[in-house]
RNA sequence: GGGCUGGUAGCUCAAUGGUAGAGCAGCAUCCUUUUAAGUUGUUGGUUCCGGGUUCGAAUCCCGGCCAGCCCA
């Protein structure tokens, strides 16, 4: 061995490790270490009074995000779940022994400090440090501090990097669990019991997907996981839970975009003794608390076409056929033959297989030309009824049947619908399916519903696309902590010698 | 599945067929109220992978992997 030591200054891995090495050799090992924490930082930061400097101590604990050295103080900023507070750790204050070692502490490693609340003289509420505790070594260097996380790849696979670098994606995955939160405290507060149903199931109903399949080896079968919630819900209200929901996690075997994910959450909600018409309420009572509470407005700018989008007002109605019939041009679109209707599609330049059913060529305009026009907080109502086999036909109009779409951004955000409870009806439609929204067959749920039912309302809420527009985002992975990626190889780990754990945990040195 | 764009130091990015660079981070130095702190010096590269063209390839061509956008 020579004794000229191999240049490792550039290897921030290896200076880290020959770090976490010495202090282990010097019989302190971080990792065991603890610290107390009376306060987050925003708490700590409000409880400085203006005037009164170093009168109140806290302990917080955190990341270090920043870190300003002038020699014999230093100025460092530590992030934990509330954002950063600002620290001053001055050699006169901690002794030389601490300072010593807070000047070994890389940035990344995380502290607990105590200390008092001053005001520096630019105006910010920092922590003067009297004692610190390094409580984990980060052996790995954070990403750069001003540009932050910029890789679409490493944001989505190393999320918590992007957490800790990126403050706008913290505050919008923030945003999405205080809208979830939001939402159930809105149902709770009305009586809805919130429930979970299974998501191994023999049968993949109440949606019209390809699912996930796995098998059960004990039991010797197959399962698929749920594409949808709603058949085992409307159990429930055969079991007399009137008013339930569930925010569930759905998975569907389909293609991954910015708006898809393979699994992604949906909420839904059941009333019994509610119609179609009393979801409208619910929904738009629930988001608009929605905004006004967690988003502190209801007026919200749309991302994608820069309008603004207005919760507050009335929001519209309009049926569905009328939608089809202005925008082909056509008041008798629906009288006309399959020929006709192809060339209609295709005269406003839409492609169509001949293959498709009708009402799946007229949807096609639907979802192509109409929906994406969409912005305001649009109820599109009356849909026709081989579009869902779960809902009532409308008394009026024997073609359609009485639902709405809910479209807010030129999104679907949540169908809802007056529940079909006719085991009767729900057979014959079920089995009159075509086309692409064709569902399969829970014979178990029929048998539920010959049990009898109670009429009711019923909705479903694309959680993950409602936090899409409420917070801005472009897309669905930007609110999915972690979005499914294509698999990578193997990530690859430099080999290091192995820790000797016996060294490493035999006597371990209590905290300083 | 198809089209387009991209992959260069730990991170953010340059280098338009001719010596692979900068900022931040790191290492070393000065600095006891900083705010992307400042100062002086400095280390660091399988240019995603595999072929090919060329005197010479990060750059051009072919194939693959991964990502993003658009389309189906």
């Amino acid at each position: 061995m020579s004794d000229t030591p191999i240049d490792n200054s550039h290897d921030q891995h290896a200076v880290r490790r020959q770090k976490l090495a010495e202090m282990r050799a010097g019989g302190f090992d971080p990792f065991r270490a603890s610290v107390e924490q009376t306060h987050f930082s925003q708490d700590a930061i409000r409880l400085h009074v203006a005037g009164q400097d170093n009168i109140v101590t806290v302990a917080v604990a955190g990341r270090l995000v920043t870190i300003r050295d002038m020699g014999k103080s230093q100025f460092a900023k530590i992030l934990d779940q509330q954002g950063q507070i600002q620290i001053y750790v001055k050699k006169d204050v901690v002794g030389d022994e601490t300072y010593a070692m807070f000047k070994k502490i890389d940035l990344g490693d995380i502290i607990g400090v105590k200390g008092t609340l001053f005001v520096t003289k630019t105006g910010e509420v920092t922590v003067r440090v009297e004692s610190c505790t390094l409580v984990a070594k980060a052996l790995r260097p954070l990403p750069e501090k001003w540009h932050g996380l910029s890789d679409a790849e490493q944001v989505y696979r190393q999320r918590y990097l992007d957490l800790i670098v990126n403050a706008e994606s913290r505050a919008r995955l923030l945003l999405r669990s205080k809208i979830v939160s939001h939402i159930r405290r809105f149902l709770d507060a009305q009586q809805f019991i919130e429930v979970e149903t299974p998501v191994l199931q023999s049968v993949a109903g109440g949606a019209a997907a390809r699912p996930f399949q796995t098998h059960h080896n004990a039991l010797g079968v197959d399962f698929v996981l749920r594409i949808s919630l709603e058949l085992y819900l409307k159990r429930m209200l055969v079991g007399g839970f009137d008013r339930v929901y569930e925010i569930g996690r759905n998975f569907r075997n389909e293609g991954v975009s910015r708006r898809h994910n393979p699994e992604f959450t949906m909420l839904e909600v059941y009333q019994a003794y509610s119609d179609h018409r009393g979801m409208m309420t619910l929904i738009k009572d629930m988001l608009t608390s929605l905004c006004r509470d967690v988003l502190g407005t209801t007026k919200i700018k749309h991302a994608a076409s820069g309008q603004e989008i207005d919760f507050g007002g009335a929001w519209r109605e309009v049926n569905y056929k009328d939608l089809i019939r202005e925008t082909t041009g056509d008041a008798e679109w629906f009288a006309r033959s399959k020929a006709e209707k192809i060339a209609g599609a295709e005269k406003l330049g839409l492609h169509v297989d001949p293959k498709w059913e009708e009402f799946e060529i007229t949807n096609e305009i639907f979802s192509k030309k109409i929906e994406p026009t969409l912005i305001q907080p649009t109820f599109v109502m009356k849909l026709p009824k081989e579009l869902c086999p779960l809902a009532k036909i409308s008394l009026d109009d024997p073609t359609t049947i009485d639902v709405f779409e809910l479209t807010i951004g030129g999104m679907e955000v949540a169908p809802a619908y007056s529940e079909q409870n006719d085991p009767d009806v729900q057979r014959a439609m079920f089995e009159a399916q075509a086309g692409e929204e064709k569902q399969n067959i829970d014979q178990d749920f029929l048998l539920a519903l010959e049990h009898g039912m109670p009429p009711a309302g019923g909705m479903g809420v694309g959680i993950d696309r409602l936090c899409i527009l409420l917070t801005g985002a472009e897309s669905i992975r930007d609110v999915i902590l972690f979005p499914q990626l294509r698999q990578r190889g193997e990530v690859k780990i430099e080999t290091v010698a192995p820790v000797a754990l016996d060294k490493v945990f035999a006597s371990p040195k209590p905290t300083a």
